[in-house]
DNA sequence: ATATTAAATGCAAATCTTTGCAACTAAGAA
DNA sequence: TTCTTAGTTGCAAAGATTTGCATTTAATAT
């Protein structure tokens, strides 16, 4: 079975229409990597099946999202970016919001992350591509992290 | 000093021009309360400086957030809101995905969660209107957390 | 195989956001 | 006060995202 075919057997399993459209856009991401930008994945979806609207991207980007498939990344600025999510290794990024450096986190840290808030408030975050922004070591060090606070 | 007179003050301190424009910006975020859509403070503040452009609404909320005044919400789905930062008081939110619902954090878990991955990869997460997003208690009781996987 | 139906798609319009540039102006110097 | 200059604004165009609706189609039942 390929990689394709799994992935659409997934997405019939949670209830969602397997299309032609979404079979591409996922063989797309799979390949493409990560955090990719609608336009990217319009892009290069589109050279695989000519026609293909970029209303669809959308729209099944949101899908598949709420299938559990696919991790929204907001990198501070710029448009939202899209991970095929891999379920076995959970994993998350710091933003610095200085000099957009993005340093990986890993599932210990976000699972213990996940325990402290739900210990405390009954609410679980979301283990997976949790996202922070901040600032990041360098940029702390040279002072850049108080922002020109006199 | 009114309420205005103090933010240009900050503004200026901080090192950019107090213009009327966003005089009127700040007020208006400051008396309209918390979490505004660019659309919510252009609607407002265009009735108190008529002309004011859209453009200068989007640039100034950009601005301002460099400036450290206010403060950014992703709020998971729908647009970016804006909130005027409280310096003494930082709080953060719990957005649930599912039922949209948002919970509340306060200084304190935002200062752990600060310190446990600051300890962790030096990197200094923005303690100011964190946001997470993830599943309330109540959905994660009704099942709703588990989102139909079979 | 055929019919049924709700979900998904394409399209175009509406809406939202960003950007380049000329004109304007706040802040500091003279 | 006047001059200078870099930051800011308005405007219009470009670009990105969402939405309504007619049409198509995947999934299920007959
Ligand atoms: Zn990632
Ligand atoms: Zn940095
Ligand atoms: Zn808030
Ligand atoms: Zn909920």
């Amino acid at each position: 079975m390929s990689c394709g075919e799994k992935l659409a057997e997934e997405l019939r399993r949670k209830g969602f229409r397997v299309t032609p459209q979404r079979g591409v856009i996922l063989e797309t991401i799979a390949h493409m990597g990560d955090h990719l930008s609608v336009q990217e994945v319009y892009s290069e979806a589109r050279e695989r099946l000519p026609g293909l609207n970029i209303a669809t991207i959308y729209r099944t980007l949101e899908s598949l999202h709420r299938a559990g498939m696919v991790d929204l990344f907001y990198p501070g600025s710029g448009p939202t970016r899209f991970t095929l999510r891999d379920p076995s290794a959970a994993h998350g990024h710091l933003v610095c919001t200085e000099c957009e450096h993005v340093v990986d986190i890993d599932t210990d840290l976000i699972g213990r992350l996940v325990e402290e808030v739900a210990a405390e408030t009954s609410f679980f975050i979301d283990p997976h591509h949790l996202t922070l922004l901040g600032i990041c070591d360098a940029c702390f060090q040279a002072g850049r992290g108080k922002r020109k606070i006199s």
